[in-house]
DNA sequence: CCCTGATTCGC
DNA sequence: GCGAATCAGG
């Protein structure tokens, strides 16, 4: 694969994005994350600086410049920018055939819109709904082995599964691995996706 | 273990 | 210029 103009242009959109080597690797596809890695740093936009060229001499020169002083706490005011928050729910492939199992007790589903800033699109809440017994019996033995991550462990493999209170400290992650292309781990998966049969073999 | 970006260096 | 291998970290 060249890098063509077209991907080239790809991968600076996505790397301004904040997203990661891997991910766009996989976008852009035929490309690994190091050959993405490589690029972006021959592009020379690994890291934005806010100055470049004839800055400071000093801080140009880490090596000698670096004083055996306290180092001063500057309050370093960095733009930093979370980069997209709502990382638990994938924007990419929406055609999983999740079907909804159970929507939290009284969730005011039209009115958690803006909000709601603490916790983003949550998935569905086990609560005491039709779900079996056991997958729920499952899934509190599993929350108690959980690794109980934060939001910015999640990755593709993690369990998004959210336990806890989101407006209070104690709100984590599942982080169990996930089942495979799922985005929980498999006991998370046996409430989450609720197998659309009820009555499946009727008469038939 | 999973992941991240950074660097090196033969091609 | 390219990117696999490697390094260094979380």
């Amino acid at each position: 694969m060249a890098w063509t103009d077209d991907r080239v242009e790809t991968l600076k959109r996505m790397w301004g994005e904040g997203a990661s080597a891997s991910q766009i690797a996989k976008e852009l596809g035929g490309v690994t994350r190091n050959a993405v890695i490589g690029k972006v740093h021959r592009l020379g936009l690994s890291n934005r600086n806010a100055d470049d060229g004839k800055a400071d001499a000093a801080a140009a020169t880490p090596v000698a410049a670096k004083p055996a002083r306290a180092p001063a706490p500057e309050p370093v005011v960095e733009p930093e920018q979370p980069a997209e928050a709502p990382a638990v729910e994938e924007e990419e492939d929406d055609d999983e055939p999740r079907t909804m199992a159970a929507v939290p007790h009284g969730t005011n589903v039209t009115s958690l819109r803006k909000p709601l800033m603490a916790g983003q699109p949550l998935p569905p809440q086990p609560s005491a709904n039709e779900i079996s017994p056991e997958a729920l019996a499952k899934v509190n033995a599993v929350e108690k082995t959980a690794k109980k991550i934060s939001l910015m462990e999640l990755t593709e493999r993690t369990c998004k599964w959210p336990i806890g209170d989101p407006a209070t400290e104690k709100f984590w992650f599942c982080g169990l691995q996930t089942q495979t292309g799922k985005p929980y781990c498999e006991a998370h998966v046996s409430v989450a996706f609720q197998p659309m049969s009820s009555r499946r073999d009727r008469k038939r």
